[in-house]
DNA sequence: AAACAGTGTTTCATTAAACAAAACAGTCTG
DNA sequence: CAGACTGTTTTGTTTAATGAAACACTGTTT
C-alpha cells in the first residue's frame, strides 16, 4: 500500500482483500496483509463501516462486505441493463442443456464472468459472477478472441501468450500465439468453441458468441461440464441450443456495449 | 460534501449520485451537485476510473460506473449467500403467479430490495434490486414488521410514524401507529401481508415471510401487480404459491442472517 | 472571423486531513 | 496473574487533499 498515493486508491485497495475465499477481516491481519500501520486502517475501516461499504461483526470484531457495496453493484448498467434482459434466458438454456451455463465479456484481456446458472446436476463449476479468468485457455475467452479485429487479435494473442506470463493450465493449455490464432480463425468459421480440458482438467466447455444490434461481438455465452458427462456427439446439440439463446440474447440487448 | 471528513466518504458521497435516472455525469455538474471544486471531483473522478470503479465516456466525457463496482458488488455475502440461491425459486414463483416478484430484507428500519422477477406480462413494476421502500406502507415492509420482537416493533413503528417524517403516500397509507400495530398484529396471525395502494395508486402487493432454520424472519416475499389485474378471489391462490415458495427458500438459506 | 460560453484538465501555494507510534482497553490463554 | 493477543483512541508530525486560477479545447453566437 506504501505506493498508492491517494485515498481512494487505498480505499479499493483494502476492499480488494474482501474476496469470497478470505471474506471477513479483523484489523490487524488486514494491515500487515495491506502493509500499513495499524491505525490507518483501523481509520478506514470504521469509515466504510459508517457508510454501510463494510459490515463489522459484533462478536468477532471481524469486517465483511455490507449491502451499500451490494446496492451500488447493483446500479452497474451492466447489471440493470444486460443482465436483468439475459437472465431468463440463461436460466432457458440451462434448463435445456443441464449444464452449467455463464455469460462473459472481455476485459482488460482476460474473460469476465458477467452471470451464471448453475447446472441442476449435483457437480458443479467453481466460478464467481464478477470474477476473471484466462482469455486464451477457455471457450468463453476464445471465442471473444475470435472476433477481435485482425490486427488487435494479433496484438492481444501476442500479449497473453508471453512466454513470461503464460500459464499452462493443463496439458492441452494452447501456448503458442500460431496455433491459437489458427484455433480462433476456426471458431469464427465454425461460430463456436470448444475447450477441451485447457483450462482445467476433467472440465469441457462449449462457446458461442454474441451479437449486439450493430453486429459486433460484445459477450459469449457458454455451457460446461464434466469431461465424463460431457458426449462428444452431444455438442453439436449444445452448440444448437447455445445459439438459439444466443440469439435470444441479441434481441434483448440492443445496442450494448461492454 | 463540505462536512464530510474524510476522503472515503467524499468517494463513496461522489458514488452515491450515480443512479439508474442519473447514471452519467460531468465534472462540472457533479462539482455542483456535491457542493465541491470541479478540480477536487474531477481528481477523485480520475482516480476512480484508473481503478475501474467509473469508466469515461470517451466521446462525451462524461463518467458512469464501472465494472470493477459491479464485481465488488458481486463479492457482497448477500449476494452470493442468498440471491444466487434465491433466484431460481423466485422465477419458478414468477412463472406460477404472473406478477413481478421481489424479496426484501429489512435495513435501516426500511425495506431492501434484494432480488426481483418481472412479470411476463407488460406492465411492469418499477422497482430497483439495492434500492431502498419504506416499510410501514408496503406489503413486504409490513411483514417484515410484524415479525419483530415486541419492544423493537413498537419503537421501529414510533419512529417511522413520527408526524414529522411520516409520508402519506396515497390515501390507503397507514398512519397512525393503533392502526399499523393492529395490522401487524392480524399480519403475524394470518401469516401474509396485503398493500392495497398504500404505497403507490394501483399498486397491490401481497407477501409472506421467509424463516431461517433458526425460526427468525429474515427476510419477504411478495408479488406484485396493478391493481385491475390483481382479482380478489385470487389472492389466496397468490398466498399459497408465495408460501410455498417461501419454504423453498428458506430450506436453501441455512441459518442465514440479513 | 473573433469573441464567447461551455466543456475537461493542469498547476501550485495554502491548509487541512492522513499518518504512525505509542498508550489504552479489553479478551482470551497458559 | 502475567503474557500475548485483539480493537480502539490519542498525539504531534508530515504529507497529500484542496480550490482559485490558468489552460486547452469544443462548439455557438455575434
Amino acid at each position: 500500500m506504501q505506493k498508492l498515493k491517494s485515498s481512494v486508491h487505498k480505499t479499493f485497495a483494502i476492499l480488494e482483500y474482501f474476496t469470497p475465499q478470505k471474506p471477513e477481516w479483523g484489523v490487524t491481519e488486514l494491515a500487515i496483509a495491506v502493509g500499513s500501520n495499524k491505525s490507518t486502517v483501523y481509520r478506514f475501516l470504521s469509515d466504510l463501516c459508517k457508510l454501510d461499504i463494510l459490515t463489522k461483526n459484533p462478536e468477532s470484531d471481524k469486517y465483511t462486505l455490507g449491502l451499500k457495496l451490494f446496492e451500488l453493484g447493483s446500479r452497474v448498467s451492466l447489471k440493470s441493463a444486460f443482465v436483468e434482459k439475459t437472465h431468463p434466458e440463461l436460466e432457458s438454456v440451462a434448463k435445456d442443456i443441464t449444464e452449467t451455463v455463464h455469460i462473459a465479456v472481455l476485459k482488460r484481456h482476460q474473460i469476465f464472468y458477467v452471470d451464471k446458472v448453475e447446472s441442476p446436476q449435483g457437480l458443479k463449476i467453481s466460478s464467481q459472477i464478477g470474477s476473471y479468468n484466462p482469455a486464451y485457455a477457455t471457450a468463453l475467452g476464445k471465442v471473444l478472441l475470435a472476433y477481435l479485429p485482425e490486427r488487435q487479435q494479433k496484438e492481444t494473442t501476442k500479449t497473453l501468450l508471453h512466454p513470461d506470463t503464460v500459464i499452462d493450465y493443463t496439458k492441452n493449455t494452447i501456448t503458442k500465439q500460431r496455433n491459437l490464432l489458427k484455433a480462433l480463425a476456426e471458431i469464427k468459421q465454425n461460430g463456436y468453441a470448444i475447450d477441451r480440458e485447457e483450462f482445467e482438467l476433467g472440465l469441457i466447455c462449449v462457446a458461442v458468441p454474441i451479437f449486439n444490434q450493430e453486429g459486433h461481438v460484445v459477450a459469449s455465452l457458454s455451457a460446461s461440464g464434466p469431461a465424463n458427462r460431457f458426449e462428444e456427439k452431444e455438442v453439436m446439440r449444445y452448440v444448437a441450443t447455445l445459439k438459439k439463446g444466443a440469439t435470444a440474447i441479441q434481441n434483448k440487448i440492443g445496442y450494448f456495449k461492454p
